[in-house]
DNA sequence: CTGTTAGCGCTTTCAG
DNA sequence: CTGAAAGCGCTAACAG
């Protein structure tokens, strides 16, 4: 058997019809007898028809894929941000073409452009941590291709966007930690290029102030990556600081893992002589010992909000300028590495 | 600034040639004066022409697309089977759009119903553990559309196949509790339609009885998915046993990470009283206390090794019949939880 | 209600 | 070396 390739133009022939009559029975157009449209129904049913999608993005310069672009997958944040988009897309029958920057903005600039070239219906976008250049960004919505960004935000690029509210999530966490009696709180920070890990730094401060706790430099440390072993080396010098804290707040769960592996090995006891709190709720968090204090994040509500609004955009009849920012609401979790 | 559109027509007119001219010129062709050649290329960069790969795509009736079917991306084994796929496959310019199964074998045949409507040039398929029919897979292979089977086998099914050899992973961590003095070994199993867990049933049964060990079936129990969560409800009952376990081989690491959270909430000493052993080696698991010992698979490398097979049929001049199945070597990581 | 025509952007014979 | 013409499969005016 070979590759079944019924066109219109076969069943037109086969009922001596025109390929224009073949289509519009197929699409139920009005000006159509139903004797002919019932007979070419069933001919094309016989035959196993099946529309040329090509044929049709060439015609109608639409692809039915957006581009989504993230910094990787392998975590469990972006993979679920991913099945929300998914989930919310493919019903509506569009595919969706992923690409991961690796935290490059080179890589992030070349899958656009690869992306652009496949003609995506739109995009939806999460920035690498080295992107301080929005030259691509802006190019797509010079080219009215539609645009979100999600999670990460790029100041001064207008597109919609889709974001939990960090700063909300950090202060809870860090006054949970201040309200169970820590004073001298840490912070594993993320790379401050990222909007989230400054929102979740400014929180951190902001919360220390508003309890008159003085924020003291030394307990602000930076890591370069998000999984357990970018929490060693940050955690190993805090526990070598005169002063040891008596709580980390970490940028995420992977760092906070990373730190209580750390911890545990020093026979500090979590908690009592350290809290610890992370960030994303990883699947994983609740089955260390103790179990990972966090803060959720909506991810797959951000991925299904996000490609809602991309939809939105990318099947509007004419360019809508307006532009859209939301927010989802993340949420607190104790459990046990935090009283 | 609008959607750039410049069409090889566009350029041909301003230069007062045809567009086949234009063509040629773009693609070296050999028939073409050197001063026309450098003409055209010299506007077509200014004028940033890209070429619409949808006309091409209809034309040559390829997408440079390939279709990847996996049961989830979430869990690091299948995000990074994916890597090695991407990673193999973009710079050749091709692209890939993912669809994620569930383990719901309608699911699956509906993926592959959507990806061979966009007529993705090839196959790349790991299939639902609830998939025991193949004629969707079967339908591809009658298409003659290129197929790669990864990871978990449908036996039946004549495609080029990359399996990793789960036996071998699997006796060698058996072996390694036997060697290491456990003799009441248990094995959480995995749904027993997946190639994967069967073999490392099998596995285990045959270490066993290579040492002389009595398989008992009360030690065997089957888990329902492959996360922490999954494992909670078998270990209890395993600690339930009259004759508790002294080792327990679990399907893979999520599912040793429950085991491993109930017997520390039980008081159990792990290894001493229990070792355990998973498979996958999660990025997690060597900061959990004891770290997790487990068999680690090349899963970045399955994911660039089917690609290759993939891709060399999709660009193969004439169809080849030819069958090809190759096998990956995991490697035993003994860590904490074993001695 | 139906057929004809044109065209989406490109490549590829086939003639010059 | 270059142009004209055909066609990939489909839809959408425009005529009947």
């Amino acid at each position: 058997m070979k590759r079944s390739n019924t066109t219109i133009t076969d069943i037109a022939e086969k009922l001596g019809v025109s390929p224009s009559t073949v289509s519009r029975a197929l699409h139920d157009h009005p000006a159509i007898s139903d004797k002919t449209k019932k007979a070419v129904v069933r001919l094309a049913r016989k035959l196993d028809y099946q529309p040329n999608l090509l044929a049709l993005n060439l015609l109608q310069k639409k692809t039915n894929t957006i581009g989504v672009v993230v910094p990787e997958i392998t975590s469990y944040f972006f993979s679920s941000i991913i099945n929300g988009i998914q989930d919310l897309v493919n019903p509506m029958g569009v595919n969706m073409v992923i690409g991961q920057s690796n935290e490059s903005y080179k890589e992030e600039k070349k899958i656009i452009q690869t992306f652009r070239a496949i003609n995506v219906d739109g995009f939806l976008i999460s920035p690498s941590s080295k992107t301080k250049k929005f030259d691509h960004l802006l190019a797509i919505k010079e080219n009215n291709i539609p645009l979100v960004i999600f999670d990460r935000d790029c100041e001064g690029v207008e597109a919609d966007k889709v974001f939990v509210d960090e700063y909300s999530g950090a202060f809870q966490a860090v006054e949970h930690l201040i309200k169970t009696g820590c004073r001298r709180i840490a912070h594993i920070a993320g790379p401050p290029t990222l909007s989230t890990a400054r929102h979740r730094l400014k929180a951190y401060k902001n919360a220390l102030e508003k309890h008159k706790i003085k924020v003291d430099d030394d307990y602000i440390l930076t890591c370069k990556g998000f999984t357990p072993k970018h929490g060693i080396a940050p955690t190993k010098q805090l526990l070598g600081l005169e002063k040891c804290p008596d709580a980390i707040f970490a940028i995420n769960d992977g760092v906070a893992i990373g730190a209580m592996y750390v911890i545990k090995e020093a026979g500090v006891k979590i908690p009592g002589q350290i809290s610890i709190i992370g960030f994303d709720d990883d699947p994983h968090s609740s089955y260390f010992k103790p179990s990972l204090s966090t803060v959720w994040q909506p991810t797959y509500e951000m991925g299904m909000l996000s490609a809602r609004l991309l939809m939105k955009k990318v099947n509007a009849k004419s360019h809508d300028p307006k532009i859209r920012v939301e927010s989802l609401f993340p949420e607190l979790i104790i459990r046990g590495s935090s009283f």
